[in-house]
DNA sequence: CAGGTATCCTAC
DNA sequence: TAAGGTAGGATACCTG
């Protein structure tokens, strides 16, 4: 029986089986169909492979090594075979041969023994499923046409009725083709690789899982755990509580039951899922079996040979595997997002939905959970299920799950490498497709000329400190991505003997030249300017779709074109770094040389024509447009008298805009009028910057300063934001005198504490007992405040899990190290800590007085000002 | 108390 | 033993 239709990718993976005469390889690809069905693919006729060449021969001649040598080799099926010449890593073209490999396990090792003997090997390090997408040129959306091996109560219910019944034999033919047995999946097919096509990118019917745990403070047990199913906009709630065994038991029976594809929650990477996992190791003592009932979370059948597969694993590093399924942390998705300033789940709930207050309710005190549990269980239930429903309204506010699946369509990967992956897999999603086309050879990770020291960066204008009026600010327009296309720069197009063509493209310092566009099209350069056609593309079907009114596709091209230009930014960074595979020390250094070059350029040309340039970062210039003298800054009514002189203003600044973008955009640099401001002001450190800006909309724009750090706190954030209105508004002494007040308001313990909480992200390395190792990670752990806040944190019940961010109150600074208390109201509802007032007035002072020295009021002015005042109180 | 070090966070 | 980059500001702590 046949199935043909639209499905996702998740994630992939690979099983070797057949004979030792015939080794085969499947490739198991879970999806979930453009209907909302979970399907495995079982897909054949694959086998892996890797390339060699000889180090030192040149051309085409015949080999001098022996390629019986490597036809003898046991974990090679047949002799190697000529794919033809390919350009190498060192410039060099050779002839390459593909060497057919018996099993995916073999590849290190054979790698190690053909580089032993004198090969040069390419094509080696690249997983089996990313070999399946390269070679046929897939993405995550494919159309397919297979049989059907299995059909679930969940599957369309003319193919389930045929398989009522009939699991063992079913399980069986899975299992002739290479399959593990009964996938826990709605329906499992098997295909060839010929029958396997692109499809055009459709949203796909996701299904997410999300779990909360709630443990014993003093055991570390699970005492109950909630889990909601979100499968299109139905959500079903289920509630576990009794014996440990069996919560975990009753968890993973419904996780294979529901089948979903993102597993979520609130912090599971570094609390939930490692506490499954150990505390189903210890409920099951050794037998594999038992664990894999407790926590055989994966989407491969429950046996024994699956067992590796079955349980969550931590990969590498931080992320985790889950065979079939990605875990997707709510609460690092928010970090990522959002950056609020503190990460409890209460504070961001409060953060999303303030309105919302059965978001928020706080009954519960989980410090004390243990007694919370055994006095009202029920209330403790309800309170689980209801973070239990939080993460998914987080993803669903973020769109995370969109998002990820958009860029795996832009970057043609599964939405896992997507969701999980690096950057250097995007693009290595894209860069090998299109070297295996080019006959390009592509060498391993980490194969290339490595660098110690840092390439030079991008140039930073020194600023003035004070208020500069009427500024128009202009950037180039994704000025790496151009520098990169305009120069043709690529690994495979640098120039690296000692010849010197005219046609070279050489960068401004000299250190590298790369070959005309005419000569050769560099990969990466073409693969450039292809984006940045597909994201013209999305814009203008966007455009469309909002003005037929057409939702779905609004929503598609919107994420599409915002995939897309993540995926462009993504590029420079990969090729700079020192480890890409495709990667050479000069390509990072030239790019960076160019786009010194360019802004300095026209920094140069512009201040030649006789404006100022106020500031410049990288790829920015702000520039003062020649307006009247005594033209005002701040937008008289329109009824005024000198509303037409502030109108003159803002339309010659408009006008310097629009001319110097003109001016200075030449071919592969576009020079874009960003925005005119009123008003700049600094007070002379770079990156530090507020403006007011009068077109295209007006907004107060501020850069750098306290304001936009997570680690300020919110009365300086609210301070330094009036005064940045005040002083963009020519009011400096109104701004002097109202920092004065608030300091003297945080002297006179006027302030609320709430309002001086400072908060800063915390490591710690995870011990598998569950606690934290600072000494792992910092020199002198016990120095840094936000250390020592965590740790009171852990001491008080409330959890600390590395990398969150941590909220203090200094409560003493004449101590040595500072005394802090963490900040605990918002998840306990305790009392604020008593703060130490001169400790807020001085760093008030300090920040804000940094500010007003631009017009010589110092810190020490702004302390003193006060104390003159304080002699009253006395 | 000046200066150096460790650390975080931001701009681009 | 995993991996996008550099430039820059600021704070707290420690040392001599």
């Amino acid at each position: 029986m046949r199935w043909d239709g639209e499905v996702c990718i998740v994630s992939g993976d690979n099983r070797a089986w057949g004979s030792s005469n015939n080794p085969k390889t499947v490739i198991e690809l879970w999806c979930r169909s453009r209907e909302g069905h979970s399907v495995v693919l079982l897909v054949n006729g694959l086998s892996p492979y890797l390339e060699i060449s000889e180090s030192q021969t040149i051309g085409n001649q015949e080999p001098t090594k022996s390629l019986e040598v490597v036809s003898q080799m046991s974990e090679v099926t047949e002799p190697p075979i000529l794919v033809g010449e390919k350009l190498s890593q060192d410039g060099k073209v050779r002839n390459h041969y593909r060497v057919m490999i018996k099993d995916t396990r073999f590849v290190r090792n054979l790698r190690k023994r053909l580089i032993e003997i004198g090969w040069k090997v390419t094509s080696a390090d690249i997983l089996f499923v990313h070999r399946l997408l390269l070679d046929l040129d897939l993405g995550p959306h494919i159309a397919t046409d297979g049989e059907v091996l299995w059909a679930g109560p969940r599957a369309p219910s003319h193919l389930a009725s045929k398989f009522e019944g009939k699991r063992v034999e079913a399980a069986e033919r899975i299992r002739d083709i290479g399959g593990s047995g009964l996938y826990p999946c709605d329906m499992v097919v098997s295909c060839d690789i010929g029958e396997l096509s692109r499809a055009d990118p459709f949203p796909t019917p996701f299904v997410t899982l999300s779990f909360d745990l709630e443990t014993s403070v003093r055991h570390n047990t699970i005492l109950c755990a909630a889990v909601v199913v979100a499968r299109g906009e139905e959500r079903t709630e289920h509630e576990f509580r009794g014996p440990e065994k069996e919560i975990l038991e009753g968890m993973t029976r419904l996780v294979r039951d529901e089948d979903p594809d993102f597993i979520t929650g609130y912090n599971i990477d570094n609390f939930d899922l490692p506490r499954v996992l150990e505390r189903a190791e210890e409920n099951a003592g050794r037998s594999k079996f038992e664990q894999a009932a407790l926590c055989g979370w994966g989407r491969v059948p429950a046996v024994e040979s699956e067992q590796k597969r079955l349980r969550p694993s931590r990969r590498l590093n931080r992320v985790w595997d889950l065979t079939g399924r990605i875990p997707m942390d709510a609460w690092w998705q928010v970090r990522q997002t959002l950056r609020p300033e503190r990460e409890s789940l209460r504070f961001v709930a409060n953060l999303l939905w303030p309105e919302s207050e059965d978001k928020q309710k706080l009954d519960i005190d989980a410090s004390k959970m243990d007694e919370e549990w055994r006095a009202r269980p029920d209330e403790v239930m309800e309170y689980c299920v209801r973070d239990t429903h939080l993460p998914l309204d987080i993803l669903a506010h973020l769109q995370s799950v969109e998002r990820k699946e958009a860029l795996a369509a832009v970057a043609k990967t599964t939405v896992e490498t997507a969701a999980t992956g690096t950057t250097s897999q995007w693009i290595d999603s894209l860069v090998i497709r299109l070297a295996d086309k080019e006959e390009i050879a592509v060498p391993m990770t980490q194969s290339g000329p490595r660098r110690r020291d840092q390439i030079a960066g991008g140039y930073v204008h020194e600023v003035e400190p004070g208020l500069k009026p009427w500024v128009a600010v202009l950037d180039f327009k994704s000025m790496y991505p151009s520098i990169m296309i305009s120069q043709n720069i690529c690994s495979t197009t640098l120039v690296r003997d000692e010849s010197k063509e005219e046609s070279h493209n050489v960068s401004p310092e000299g250190t590298a030249r790369y070959v005309s566009f005419d000569e050769r099209k560099g990969l990466v350069p073409r693969l450039l300017s292809k984006l940045m056609e597909q994201r013209d593309y999305h814009k203008t079907e966007l455009k469309k779709a909002r003005e037929s009114g057409d939702e779905e596709a609004v929503f598609l091209h919107d994420q599409l074109q915002y995939a897309v230009k993540i995926l462009m930014n993504s590029f420079y960074g990969v090729f700079a770094s020192s480890f890409y595979r495709f990667t050479h020390p000069d390509l990072g250094a030239s790019i960076t040389e160019w786009a010194r070059h360019n802004i300095r350029t026209i920094i140069e040309n512009v201040e030649k024509g006789g404006h100022n340039v106020v500031y410049s970062d990288t790829d920015s210039i702000c520039v003062q447009a020649q307006v009247e003298t005594d033209s005002p800054i701040n937008k008289p009514p329109d009824d005024s008298l000198v509303y037409s002189d502030w109108l003159a203003a803002k339309e010659e600044t408009l006008r310097t805009g629009n001319r110097l973008a003109e001016k200075f955009t030449k071919e592969g640099a576009e020079l874009e009028f960003e925005t005119a401001l009123s008003a700049f002001f600094s007070h002379g450190a770079k990156k530090r910057y507020v403006g007011r800006v009068v077109w295209p909309r007006e907004e107060m724009l501020i850069r750098g300063y306290e304001v936009r750090r997570t680690d300020s706190f919110r009365l300086l954030t609210s301070t330094m934001t009036e005064m940045f209105e005040l002083i963009l508004s020519n009011e400096e002494w109104s701004a002097v005198e109202m920092s004065k007040a608030v300091i003297d308001d945080v002297r006179g313990r006027r302030i609320e504490a709430s309002d001086l909480v400072i908060s800063r992200s915390c490591k710690g390395s995870l011990r598998r007992d569950g606690r934290v190792d600072f000494h792992k990670v910092y020199k002198n752990p016990d120095s840094l405040p936000y250390v020592r806040a965590a740790k009171q944190r852990i001491e008080a019940g409330l959890g600390f899990t590395p990398g969150m961010k941590v909220g203090w109150i200094v409560t003493n600074a004449k101590t040595s190290p500072m005394t802090v208390e963490a900040w605990m109201v918002d998840e306990l509802g305790v009392e604020p800590p008593e703060y130490d007032p001169e400790f807020y007035a001085k760093r008030l002072a300090t920040a804000l007085g940094r500010i007003t020295e631009a017009f010589h009021w110092n810190a020490k002015e702004l302390l003193e000002g006060t104390r003159q005042q304080s002699i009253f109180d006395f």
